[in-house]
DNA sequence: CTATATCTGGACCGATCAGTCCTTAAATGG
DNA sequence: CCATTTAAGGACTGATCGGTCCAGATATAG
């Protein structure tokens, strides 16, 4: 999963996968098929992964805007520095594959659902608690978060970003929550 | 760099280039060099448009609200259908090189940096004529609408949103303004 | 200890990559 | 109308791509 993440799909080439799994190139192909087998698995479980942090940040028991603002600081902390020049393999598979790839792009479209779910279940949480800011519709403010936390990621590419961002994350939440 | 656009730098291969710029190959290199300046340039002019569309936009003699509107809806409409698809050149650069080519990474890192001065004067401007939310801070407030809508390039490559971007930049438009 | 089954490593394959170079066609100057 | 210069076209190169396949090592069973 690693070199994927790092070199992008097209990028990695078999040497990277074999000496990253330590496999032979024989081997490799007994066990995952081709390339494009290998890679879809290597996605399944960054998706499953971001899925699972993601369900413990924003975890039920939880008061609901505290795990907003960890979910928000696990992004700003992945766009720091080496973690964000490295960035996402979701969003780079995104840009690079899902618009060829029919497979890649259901993969991604539902992990952006599942994404959007769980943000606006804690939101709608957050609003019975009463701690939105007036107006705040949790379905459409779950989108904006989304869309804001994934820029962060391209953003996060070039500049690194040292405190601006977890700022800026910051200012974004003040705009809706109480 | 429509090529480029559509399949991405690694992805683009020498007889796309050709049949794109109707040249053969020993013109080709004649006249760019390498595949690599030859994507130099490309992106320099899509960051030129992207830019100068901006300007427009953003106008100075124009209401600056009215400008925020308008470039954002430049954004939704760049992610509908067919647009959304093919995506974003900036972010698939971005995401593609921006980590592993420094010449890349500076260009992209200059063109952020150039959006979100644009969107930060056009709220100040917007602030001074009292039509922004109170606590609004246009810095800040820029560098959340500069992820919010690389973000929505992102997640604009799977789902085909027709109108729900809309919205969502309206209600994201509607926690800044007053 | 031998025979069989399993698995691993790497030689090998055609295709294609970016890039070069030389022949040939076109354009220009006299 | 011819000579010279310029530019274009595409055959060619070495490297590398993803993928196959077989020889040899290893393990297991009798």
């Amino acid at each position: 999963m690693g070199v994927f993440w790092s070199r992008g799909y097209h990028a990695t080439a078999l040497p990277d996968l074999l000496q990253a799994t330590k496999l032979s190139r024989g081997s490799l192909y007994a066990a995952f098929g081709d390339k494009h087998s290998l890679f879809l698995l290597a996605l399944d479980r960054y998706i499953a992964d971001a899925l699972a942090r993601m369900d413990t940040e924003l975890d039920l028991s939880r008061e609901p805007v505290d795990g907003l603002r960890a979910y928000l600081a696990g992004y700003v902390d992945r766009t720091r520095g080496a973690n964000g020049r490295r960035g996402c393999l979701l969003v780079a598979t995104a840009m690079e594959l899902a618009g060829q790839d029919a497979e890649v792009g259901r993969r991604i479209a539902s992990f952006f659902k599942a994404m959007e779910v769980r943000v606006a279940d804690a939101l709608s949480r957050a609003k019975m608690a009463g701690k939105l800011a007036d107006g705040v519709e949790p379905s459409s403010a779950a989108r904006i978060l989304v869309c804001f936390v994934e820029g962060l990621r391209v953003v996060g590419k070039t500049g690194p970003t040292p405190i601006t961002s977890q700022a800026t994350v910051d200012a974004l939440l003040d705009r809706f929550i109480r």
